[in-house]
DNA sequence: TAGTACAGTGAACGTATGTTCACTGAAAGC
DNA sequence: GCTTTCAGTGAACATACGTTCACTGTACTA
């Protein structure tokens, strides 16, 4: 019966002061939505009754956080961008495999894919489909990720001879072969190695395709 | 009241044997499902009744055409199948534009997305996301599409020193690029040219890449 | 021509949904 | 210390849903 200070809902959850307390439970929405479509439910087939259920909320909590399941799916796509972000700072800290540096980023990548499952199966999902609001937020945090990723290869010095206008296209279309794979990665049956290794096989060739033809490329 | 046979709807629908009516009503729903699509709903969010409900018959009619949604989302896949093999053969006919041959097919491209829009939208929205099924359907069928194209480059003596395996990657990433660029091409606010522009001469440019670099392989 | 098969109906069911409302109790502000 | 604020509650609502069922009437079959 010690440290009774939460509100309500005390699960381990050693409170603090009210907005601390608030971004909390915030968070455990999120967190919530996340887990059931780790659970294959798919973003846009969720309720809210389920999310709240599974945040252990009483349904009308949600509209304290979130005017409606749009908003939530607002605040996932600037998780997703997070997300993203991490990726490169971690393919930057670990630098330039020594050999092999095209099959080394695509096994950074495959790892995090894998790791943080939930958050790409959101994206990979609503890219496409789902609302018109979370597609476009989705399309926004894309081009950011590729600009940031055009920066790094300025920085590495990597197709120096390209304007920045193209080293932008080449990176979308990196982007874009990227989260195609990380939707073909999810989806493949657990433990089936071999076909793992063809679709990362598969992946990096695509991915070597692209850097021929940018390093071929002649500004018209 | 001249023509009184169909069984209970009757509009404009001149019945006929009876398998060709079930056939027909079928085709209804179908059709009902791509007409939501097209209204901006996405697939996945769809309900039986809705469909029902838009194609004029009683939702307990459905179970007489398939088991479920799932099963209604196959067809629409086959009928996305039927589709990309359409569009492939009127490129065929039209043959290889004399001077730019890439940026005419885009053309082509584009019309065929526009006009059939609903069912660009479904493919696009639900490769991503909706159910396990579905998805590996589309792939499928995509892989499908894929195939049709490197049969296609192979006859024109495109890319002659390419084998069969790379052939097929390469086309692979071609489609996943055109689909990609449907769904921002549907995306697109009305009337905004412009914008269009752009976004073709991004999906050109992304496409002249990717051949650059495919004429640029040299098999390992 | 009598009998069967079966596409489509309409009503009924149980269940789940989104949203509202007045409420409670603890933290924050004075 | 008294008052205000507000995150979270629980009950209630209207609505929509998927699925079932016995049924009807027509096209086929023998």
């Amino acid at each position: 019966m010690t440290a009774k200070r939460t509100p309500t809902r005390a699960d381990g959850d050693v409170a603090g002061t009210r907005v601390e307390q608030k971004e909390r439970t915030r968070q455990r929405l999120i967190d919530a939505a996340l887990a059931l479509i780790g659970g294959g439910s798919g973003f846009t087939s969720l309720s809210l009754r389920e999310i709240t259920r599974q945040a252990g909320l009483a349904p009308a909590a949600f509209y304290r956080h979130f005017r409606d399941l749009d908003e939530l799916g607002l605040a996932l796509v600037e998780m997703g961008g997070v997300t993203l972000r991490r990726l490169l700072r971690e393919a930057r800290r670990d630098g330039i495999p020594p050999t092999d540096m095209l099959r080394g980023s695509v096994q950074i990548y495959r790892r995090f894919v894998a790791d943080r499952s939930e958050v790409f199966r959101f994206i990979a999902g609503e890219r496409g489909g789902g609302s018109r609001a979370i597609r476009n937020a989705i399309r926004t945090e894309e081009s950011h990720f590729a600009s940031e990723m055009a920066q790094d290869f300025r920085a590495l010095g990597t197709l120096p001879e390209l304007s920045s206008a193209t080293l932008q296209m080449i990176c979308g279309l990196v982007v874009t072969t990227m989260l195609n794979a990380a939707s073909d990665i999810l989806d493949l049956p657990a433990g089936q190695t071999q076909q793992e290794r063809e679709l990362i096989e598969n992946f990096v060739r695509q991915l070597r395709v692209i850097f021929l033809g940018a390093a071929r490329w002649r500004e018209s």
